[in-house]
DNA sequence: CGCTCAATTGAACAATGTCAAGTTGTGTGG
DNA sequence: CCACACAACTTGACATTGTTCAATTGAGCG
């Protein structure tokens, strides 16, 4: 979900101890994730049963109501967690990006599934060893207890939507959290943002709560109003993100 | 919560132990809240700063955007979290019920708004004072992280009602966790369950992204299949529970 | 009794879903 | 490089659900 304020004291000097583990060394979440609160004692213990995992697009690695034994780090791609209901119908409950943490302590079995919407690149430890550090650790403890507290935040700035937002004011917020992600690095001062959906029309019309046809057709509108520019179905671009705002975030606060 | 062995020993020194402060001695959620995490030590220094409080059915006390300089304990009633939009769109994003928490650590001002839905009691406490106590008890922080996650589950189940589920049983799904949620003391054993609706319709509605007039019909339609009965609008009896569940829970999971 | 707020009910209407074609995009084997 | 197949996406006509507006009934209270 939509990353907010997340990154405080994370930068840690591992530049001066080469005890860190070489799986850790290159890793693109090292000090943005969970794993920024762990010291190079702890890291070095877990990263003996982590295993790196790539997962391709569109294949479920956790089913509601699986028994868990592994956490996760995304280290790279998207995670849906979806929930299911007896006839079919789909929802997504949260959106994981890297360097998200997957995974319910205190709870064996999970309520959702995970699902990789884009290929996934994830860093899993066994839960029972994770548990032990995170009792042990009132930091890394702190640092997943804020990551519930930001996905608390984001749950609930969905519920707004979901309950009162009109289709084209949805899409039109899905969009303007997507645009708010993308890179820093890749964001061109001056230039109008451009990204790539990570999610396709059924995946985004599962978020919303809307059908695929409605969210292609509030897609369509957004396009024929000059608000987006679409190209291959999944390359947008906004060239004035303030009107894009104006179409879905009528919100106080 | 299921208690837990320090709850036990909590409750025994209680008994020989008088530097409880007396105005925790017969507090409701003395136990179960987040306050059992409390050494009498940490109790007493809370307590020095600790103000009771009755925040009558309807009124706000706490609006988005405000700078927050207190947490609060539910000690009796519901509380209604609130999020508004500029053009006066309104959607309950979270219930709280005693001896829940009412606050958000490492955050300053609040994003939704609180406010009473029946006649509350509240025990506020400064959040500095607080905020030391928890970055010094691990304890305290756990017992605090569960209760987001709990939180988080909770507010991950009303995404799928609100994203996926028709009135129909987006009121019964609301109706039965009211149902569930009756205390187990007046659960009569074979008895029909019984209580009083904490939210009048307008609550309701906002709760699940409703107008007042649908949840008015919807009630009606289970009324006149016999799945509830109603008596001055807001008691309800629910002769056969598993009839009314199979009316919201074509869940999953 | 006569307020007032809460809840119900009805009828017209708008938004979204459903069903059924089409179209575009992409990867594959010839 | 083309032809084909398949999946993702779009579009239109129609059905359904839920909202809106307006009127009415019910409940609590001075």
């Amino acid at each position: 979900m939509a990353p907010t304020s997340r990154d405080e004291n994370q930068k840690r000097l591992d530049i001066h101890n080469s005890s860190i583990p070489v799986i850790c060394r290159s890793c693109e979440a090292r000090h943005r994730g969970i794993c920024g609160a762990l010291t190079s004692e702890q890291l070095t213990q877990v990263s003996r049963h982590t295993t790196r995992q790539q997962v391709a697009a569109n294949s479920e690695f956790v089913s509601t109501g699986d028994d868990v034994k592994h956490y996760s780090n995304v280290l790279a791609g998207v995670v849906k967690l979806t929930r299911l209901m007896a006839d079919g119908r789909q929802q997504i409950v949260g959106l994981q990006f890297a360097p998200d943490f997957i995974g319910r302590p205190f709870r064996d079995t999970s309520e959702v599934s995970a699902e990789a919407a884009t290929n996934v690149k994830l860093c899993s430890f066994p839960k029972s060893v994770m548990d032990e550090m995170i009792a042990k650790s009132p930091d890394l403890e702190r640092r997943l207890y804020k990551q519930a507290l930001d996905q608390l935040d984001d749950a609930r700035e969905w519920i707004l939507a979901l309950g009162r937002k009109s289709a084209a004011e949805k899409v039109a917020s899905f969009l303007l959290m997507i645009a708010e992600n993308v890179d820093p690095e890749k964001l061109d001062r001056d230039a109008p943002i451009c990204f790539e959906l990570p999610l396709k029309r059924a995946d985004i019309a599962d978020f919303l709560g809307l059908t695929i046809e409605t969210v292609s057709r509030q897609i369509t509108s957004l396009r024929k109003a000059g608000i987006i520019v679409v190209e291959h179905n999944r390359t947008v671009t906004v060239p004035d993100l303030e009107r894009l705002r104006a179409h879905g975030e009528m919100d106080t606060g």
